[in-house]
DNA sequence: ACTTGGCACTCATTCGCCCGGAGTGCCAAG
DNA sequence: CTTGGCACTCCGGGCGAATGAGTGCCAAGT
């Protein structure tokens, strides 16, 4: 059953219809927005074939069809183009990205800048802890045995961790223990830094160890996994468009999108900068989100990815008005976080 | 036109009705629900009375009763005894918000927990920084001419800014930096702070004042009036609720909560701790949010309210849970600012 | 003077119904 | 393989009647 040229045409020309119009799309209509030179009885006739297919359906008898989920998948793997950023919308990612610095800043305004680019709701992930390298540990005093810990790291992402450190501890010690904590971490990530911080306790007299212990262990576990889970939002306004439509109730996927976790598995793991990811409706098995596409990319200086950002919309959205939006986007902040 | 007491007893069943069932409520079923020992007839000429009083009103001829603002308004004042928290409800909060340390830990927890304990949208501003002293700054080097400034106030609120020190500045210098800015800052807030900063970089060498200066722009404009708008929201989908039902479209709503100025403008003037604020529909004039009460009330340590939290609802919401929901959360993480 | 039962009236909501129109599948001819 | 013709399906909107909750008012009772 081999798709012709033509078949292929119409499958793209009815995706692109029913994204734009949100209207299930029959023959006659088809042929006069797209200038095919056959009439509207072959169309239906192709229209049969590509419903055997699987790509796609009618909702009930007798309206127009609807792409399904392998239409979709089919259409983005092999049918849509790269559709080229408009020039104010380049404009629009160079103004609202140039001025941000601190890391906070950049991710921020990136994640509403993708919100409005695509009119969908956008998730950044902050630059994975495990993927990063220490920059600077930082030993600030709250009370006598208590301080505060802040680690920066060199994506420039500031965590902050409150360190019990079992006994009074004078400035000087705390200094030192500061000094070689950096001395253990700068420059290395999780991985590397479980040797060298277990040795660390005993550069210090035994009365002074479980303060080192303590401030070693507070930094290991908050460079570990459990902290991973830090997601930017935004455009969740933009859900309410679809929910005047139909489908989906907004409840699931309102609560699904305060899930950090939820959030984080829906992102995926991070791939290359380069390479988009796109998952369509049940592709992505999420409860709440089963109706929703998500289009994601790896983002971080250079080749190296150090987290995800992407948007989520639903199945029937613009794939590639977002995917040139999320890639264009993506690269943009690569380029800042490398120019740091 | 005295109200005698069964009018006020008419008037809070009418709205307690309302917002249990969000139906207009009848003279008929009043008389049922609440046992009052008089017949439904009587009830509607009282009916008739609160409504001359403008305090009910009927969406349409011959449906039932619906509290209008004012309404909502005298029962908040006058009717609404406190509703005491339930044992569960006094456990969640210790439980949800016992582990915390960090204050973004706190802050994070504190406003999950009001969304879940009112079922309504909760939001809760960071320690204002004109409001709080500087505890310790810290400048990290990351580029020879580029530091990034590291804030920490005596709310425990963490916040980065980079700094662009305009030449290169050796580890010497900006450790010197540093313990300049600490004795000239530390224990002080913004505006003890213009004059200290000011005189700063006169201690250092010509050359080496512009980063000197750089550096006190810097901590003065981040702990400035630019910087106090943070905001944590959750509960959003407790919207989706609303939504179903029927009048304000979510989309307005769900914009106004991603403006972070509107948010700020709705939680309004930070009121000491004790004293709740309620603001009922058009009371708070800001557009997309014309339908929507807010409960509010600052809080900090002591008496010394650093900013505020609070729950953002429809007109028609349960103000004595509310009520008391805010309350006790915001005296528990008030305990929380003041142990630290 | 207030309360109460009775009663006529109003009006949103719901259901059934009909009808138009868009769209299809199939068939026979080109 | 394409095309025009044609019968068929079925969604959606419009209309009208029935439903029923709720009201306002009045006259009688306490």
């Amino acid at each position: 059953m081999s798709l012709d040229e033509r078949k292929l045409g119409v499958l793209r020309a009815i995706v692109e219809d029913y994204v734009a119009t949100q209207e299930p799309v029959g023959s006659k209509s088809l042929v006069e927005r797209h200038h095919l030179d056959v009439s509207p009885a072959t169309i239906r006739n192709d229209m049969a074939v590509l419903e055997e297919e699987g790509l796609i359906a009618q909702p009930h008898t007798s309206a127009g069809r609807v792409p399904t989920e392998k239409g979709y998948r089919l259409f983005v793997d092999r049918l849509s183009g790269v559709k080229p950023l408009s020039g104010a919308e380049r404009r629009a990612i160079s103004t609202f990205l140039g001025g941000a610095v601190e890391l906070d800043d950049v991710l921020t305004r990136t994640v509403r800048l993708l919100a409005q680019l695509t009119r969908q709701v956008a998730v950044v992930q902050y630059p994975s802890l495990t993927r990063s390298t220490v920059h600077h540990v930082e030993l600030v005093p709250l009370a006598p045995s208590r301080a505060l810990m802040v680690i920066i790291t060199d994506a420039g992402r500031v965590e902050q961790r409150m360190v019990e450190l079992g006994a009074p501890v004078d400035d000087a010690l705390l200094s030192e223990l500061k000094h070689r904590l950096n001395a253990a971490a700068r420059g290395r990530r999780l991985a590397d830094l479980v040797v060298g911080l277990s040795e660390l306790p005993d550069g210090f007299a035994a009365e002074q160890r479980p303060a080192a212990a303590a401030a070693s262990a507070a930094l290991l576990e908050t460079m570990g996994e459990r902290h991973e889970e830090r997601v930017a939002v935004a455009g969740t306004a933009n859900l309410a468009a679809f929910a005047t439509d139909f489908d989906v109730s907004l409840k699931p996927v309102l609560e699904a999108l305060e899930e950090q976790v939820v959030l984080l598995r829906l992102l995926g793991e991070a791939t290359s900068p380069s390479t988009l990811t796109v998952r369509i409706g049940s592709e992505n098995q999420l409860s709440g989100l089963s109706g929703a596409s998500v289009v994601s990319v790896g983002y971080g200086p250079g080749d190296h990815a150090l987290a995800t950002m992407g948007v989520v919309g639903p199945t029937r959205m613009d794939y590639p008005g977002a995917m040139s939006a999320v890639r264009a986007v993506a690269r943009y902040v690569s380029q800042i976080l490398a120019g740091n």
